[in-house]
DNA sequence: GTCTATATTTCGATAGAC
DNA sequence: GTCTATCGAAATATAGAC
């Protein structure tokens, strides 16, 4: 499969593809597509639904994408823009602070794209088969990396899985902060998240 | 779809559809699906391909659930019957006592059914795609009801955002379980979580 | 309870016109 | 860049023999 399709981007020569609509027609599939990835899962989300949402047909959408699987990991590329950027603020070491520093970057960045988070959440199984059905040369995957951390043998037990129950506790607050959650400014809701790290990370807490 | 098909479970008699194998065919086919449905997805995984592994075709399967989703639904209900006993241990209210009632008994059940739980997290996608289609009259799904809890306004926001956080935590240490956490004893497991639970619903928790 | 064989449908993908 | 038309593959599901 081809990631990164040479594709004309813009071939009005318009600076970010910025077509009839402000947003190139790559981007809006992208959109459509995180939207229904998520609502109705990768698998049961057909070509053809997407095309019918922008008013063209299922074919126009193979010039901006190789295969649908191509969408997908595009999809999973703009997350790990995020991710990497989080990553590359924590060394390789598995000390608390610097997982504290890591989730302090993705409580914001979760706010930010919680669609993209959900969409990631929710497609799990097709994610992790594209990583498996490519031989993703040099493409690290952030969850590898952070099993590995969480694999340091030199860190107690109990450390590790305080820093593990510190990214499920943001995921999972994460995913209800739509609706549930919804009348809770961000800014609150980020505070929160960051003592609830914060005090998972800490020598006295867990007993 | 006929969820509970009026199927001979034990057509020679035996209690519990103990067949040949120790295990009822219905079961057998459970078995493999949830191991599949895990590693490749609910959509990646045919019929032919869990038959194949049984040593019959895919047309034996119709015999004994209704349609491919109704193994899903099968298997959900599996769960669901863990997750109902926990729940009806917790009250209605929000409190976080009753919160850390629930999850007390939950960290236990993920631990000694943890390839259900694990199943149930990789296809959310499309058992929620199940309850829409189906009218699920009666059905109460427990995603709804933990929804329903933490809508609560009474309780302060951070109260509840709190109680998401600990189910998120368990939850997700629960995903790093098998591999990375792999030598850890599940008793240990349980209490290290048991801790984290605690801390989070306690009110001194999170500045 | 399991088999063979087949019906039916849906979808991803391609070719070529415009 | 989008269209029409179509191919080919795969999967669900059914019918009926044994």
């Amino acid at each position: 499969m081809t990631v990164a399709q040479d594709v004309p981007s813009a071939p009005t020569g318009d600076p970010a593809g910025a077509g009839t609509d402000g947003a190139s027609t790559r981007e809006r599939i992208l959109d459509i597509a995180l939207e229904l990835f998520s609502s109705q899962g990768y698998d049961k989300t057909s070509l053809r639904e997407i095309a019918d949402r922008l008013g063209f047909t299922k074919a126009a959408i193979y010039y901006h994408f190789a295969s649908k699987a191509d969408i997908l990991m595009a999809l999973h590329l703009r997350l790990h823009e995020f991710g990497r950027e989080a990553l590359d603020a924590m060394g390789d070491d598995a000390s608390p602070a610097s997982w504290a520093r890591l989730l302090d970057r993705l409580i914001d960045q979760m706010l930010q794209q919680r669609a993209l988070f959900i969409f990631h959440e929710r497609n799990r199984a097709a994610i992790e088969e594209l990583h498996r059905s490519e031989h993703d040369a040099g493409h690290e995957d952030i969850q590898d990396r952070l099993r590995k951390v969480l694999s340091d043998g030199s860190v107690p037990a109990e450390t590790r899985v305080h820093m593990a129950c510190a990214i499920g506790a943001v995921v999972g607050a994460l995913e209800f902060s739509g609706d549930v959650f919804g009348s809770i400014p961000d800014d609150q809701l980020g505070d929160i998240l960051r003592g609830v790290v914060a005090s998972l990370l800490t020598e006295s807490s867990g007993g």
